[in-house]
DNA sequence: TTGAAAGCGCTAACAG
DNA sequence: CTGTTAGCGCTTTCAA
C-alpha cells in the first residue's frame, strides 16, 4: 500500500490514445493528409476521406485539444474564480454560464479562493499558465473587491455578482434598486399605503440600492417615506420576526406591507405576523426578495418575491465573454433586470398560477 | 456591432506571453539552459541560474501549461461531472474537492449535463479530448445511474454522492443507515421510548438505508418497530407537518420522538408540534438529517441534525482520485461515516456548544 | 489530390 | 557547466 505520491506506479500518463499519426499509418496515408479529412479541410477524395474517418472510429481517435491550442493559440477555456465557497447566489450563475460556454466549446476551469488573497494569485497564476482565453471572477457581493492582477491588461475579465474599481472591468450584476422598486409598487398598486422596508445589514451594498428603490416607488406614488419603516438588522428569520414585534408592538402605527431585503426575513415575518393573530395577507402583505424556492414557497403563506434572474445573468455573463474573447472591448457597470413573483402573501388568489413583471433597466 | 462569431476582430489568440525562448535571449542562455534554470533541474552556475530567473521575472514568464502537459503526457487535470444541476447537496463537496486538488496542482474542469444523456456524452467527448488524468461523477442520489463510457477503461472514474452498477468503478457515499442509527441511539440514550421516523419517498435508496438504521438502532435497544410510526412522503415542511397531524391527531399512541428524514421534515414538523402546544423537546424531541444550517438553525427550536460530512466526503474523493492516477486500483462502494450535531429539539441545553459524535462505518 | 516539413512552447537526452 | 536537438500531437503551408 505504497503511498499515492507523485511517482507511482506506472504513473502518469493519461490514457494513452491512437495519435493522428496511428490513424494515418492505419487509413495508409500520410499525416497531412489524415488531418485534412478529419478537420474537412483542403480538397479531399471522398474514398479518402472515408478510409481515414474510418480509421479514426476504429482506433478512438479524438484529437489532442492541448496539441491543437498549442497550435492555435486558443485554449478554449476559461477560469472561474468564485470566492462565496460556491454559495447559493452563484450556482445557478455558474450552471448558465457553463450552458452558454459550453455551446461554444468553451470549458471552464472552476477555482475556489474562499477569500483567501494568496489561494486566489496562485489560482490566477495557475490559470495564467494554462492560458485561459478569459476569467470570470464572483464573490459574495458585501464590497466591491480590489481588481485581480492580470498581467499585459489582454485578458478578458469579467465580475459577476461581484464588483470593483477598474474602470476597465465589467461588472454584471442584478439591478437591486429596480427590483425593489418593482416589489414596492406591487405592493402600492394592490392598495398598500404604509409599505416598511425590513432589510439586512447596511454595509452590504445591496441593502442600500434596495433601499432605494423602495423610495423610488413610494416618492412615484406621492407617499412620504417614513423614518420608523425602514428598519435594518441581520439577513435572518429571527430578525424579520424581531422586526414585526417592532413595528407591530405599539407605539406606532402598524404597516399594511412589509418589503423584506431577503426572503428569510420575510419569511421570519410572516411567521410573526400569523403568531401574532395578523393575516398575510389580509392584514399586512409580504414581499421578500431573491425568490429563494425554499424559503419562498415553504413559507406560510408562500412568499411574493423579487427574482434576481440569476439564470440570465450567468448566461449574460458567458456572452459578454465570448463577446470579449472575439475581440470586442467591453467595461463599466451594467446591472440586468430583477423580475417580480407574485405568489399568496401580497395577494395573489390561492393556486393561480404566478405572474412576473419584467422591468428593464440599464445602468453604466 | 458585428456578431461574436468565431472568426472575430483580432480574435483567437490568447494574450500572447512571453515564452522560454524569449527568456533565454534576455538572459543571454540557451533554450536548454534556461529551462534548467527555471525547473532547478542539473547543475548550473548560481549566477546563471539567477541571471535565467530575473529574465523570467521582468517578462512575466509563464510556462504554458498546455505545452508542458504535451511533453509530460499528463494534463494535470481532471473533469467534473454532475448532474444535479450544482445542487446544494454537491457544493461542499465540490469545495472540498477543489480545494484537495488543487494542493495537488491539478485543475477542475466543471460540466454539467443536467441529466441529458447527450449533453453528458458530449461533456465526456471534451473532456477525453482534454486529457483529463480522471474522472469525477456526481448525481443527484435516487438511482444507480448506467456507468460513464470512457473508451479503454485506463481511465481513472469516482462517483462520489451517486452510484452506479459498474463492479470496476469507486463509488462514494455518506453512511445513511449508520447516520440514522446514530440519531436514533441518541433519542434512545436521552430517554425516548417512542421513536416515530417520518421521512421522503421510498424510490430514494437513502431513504430505505435510514429506515435501515432506524430499526437497527430500535433493535438494539430491544424496542420493537410499529408500522404505524412509520411514514413515507415528500422531503417537505408541508409533510412534516402533515405528518404531526397524522402521528398526534389520536388513533395511534403518540410518539415521544420524530427522526425526520430530513431537515424539511423535522423544520415542519417542529412547527407543527408548536402550533399543536406540544413543546420540543419537552413532549417530543424531533432529529433531522442533512445539518443544512438554513433550515437548522432557523428552526424553533434549533434541530438536531445527522450531518452527512460532505465536505469529508470531497475530500476522500480527491484523495481517492489523486491515488487512482498515480496508478492504484480502487473499486467499490465506499461508505463515509456521518455525525450527529446535537441541538436544543433533542435535549441539549440552550447555548451550549453542539458535541458532535462519530460513529466510523465502512461498507465495500 | 496527396506528402513532407515547419512550428506551436516546452523538456530531456545527449553533445560539447 | 552550457548548447543543441528531438519530439510531445496537431495544423498548415508548400511542394510534388
Amino acid at each position: 500500500m505504497g503511498g499515492s505520491g507523485d511517482k507511482g506506479v506506472e504513473a502518469g500518463a493519461y490514457p494513452a490514445r491512437a495519435t493522428i499519426r496511428d490513424v494515418a499509418a492505419r487509413a495508409g496515408v500520410s499525416i497531412g493528409t489524415a488531418s485534412k479529412a478529419l478537420n474537412a479541410n483542403g480538397r479531399l477524395k471522398q474514398d479518402t476521406i472515408d478510409k481515414v474517418i474510418a480509421a479514426a472510429n476504429d482506433l478512438g481517435f479524438r484529437p489532442n485539444a492541448m496539441a491543437q491550442s498549442l497550435h492555435r493559440t486558443r485554449s478554449m477555456t476559461v477560469g472561474v474564480l468564485t470566492n462565496d465557497s460556491f454559495g447559493r447566489f452563484i450556482f445557478p450563475i455558474l450552471e448558465a454560464l457553463e450552458e452558454t460556454l459550453a455551446e461554444h466549446g468553451i470549458a471552464i476551469f472552476m477555482c475556489n479562493a474562499t477569500d483567501d488573497p494568496q489561494r486566489e494569485q496562485q489560482h490566477v497564476d495557475q490559470l495564467l499558465g494554462k492560458r485561459i482565453d478569459g476569467l470570470l471572477v464572483t464573490a459574495r457581493r458585501m464590497d466591491r473587491r480590489p481588481p485581480i492582477a492580470v498581467p499585459g491588461k489582454s485578458m478578458p475579465v469579467i465580475y459577476v455578482f461581484s464588483q470593483t474599481d477598474d474602470p476597465d472591468a465589467l461588472c454584471l450584476l442584478p439591478d437591486d434598486r429596480g427590483g425593489a422598486a418593482l416589489a414596492v409598487d406591487h405592493l402600492i398598486a394592490t392598495g398598500r399605503r404604509r409599505v416598511a422596508h425590513v432589510t439586512g445589514p447596511t454595509e452590504f451594498e445591496a441593502v442600500s440600492l434596495r433601499y432605494q428603490g423602495y423610495l423610488d416607488a413610494l416618492t412615484r406614488a406621492g407617499l412620504s417615506p417614513q423614518s420608523d419603516y425602514y428598519r435594518s438588522g441581520a439577513w435572518s428569520e429571527a430578525w424579520g420576526r424581531d422586526a414585526v414585534a417592532q413595528l407591530f408592538g405599539g407605539g406606532i402605527e402598524p404597516p399594511d406591507a412589509l418589503f423584506c431585503g431577503n426572503d428569510q426575513i420575510a419569511r421570519g415575518a410572516a411567521d410573526a405576523l400569523r403568531e401574532r393573530g395578523l393575516a398575510v395577507p389580509g392584514d399586512v402583505a409580504v414581499v421578500g426578495f431573491d425568490n429563494w424556492d425554499v424559503m419562498a414557497l415553504a413559507a406560510r403563506p408562500p412568499l411574493s418575491s423579487v427574482d434576481m434572474n440569476l439564470h440570465a445573468l450567468g448566461r449574460a455573463a458567458g456572452e459578454r465573454l465570448i463577446a470579449m474573447i472575439g475581440g470586442e472591448r467591453l467595461a463599466g457597470v451594467e446591472r440586468l433586470p430583477c423580475s417580480l413573483v407574485v405568489r399568496q402573501s401580497s395577494g395573489e388568489e390561492p393556486q393561480s398560477a404566478p405572474a412576473p413583471k419584467f422591468q428593464t433597466n440599464k445602468t453604466s
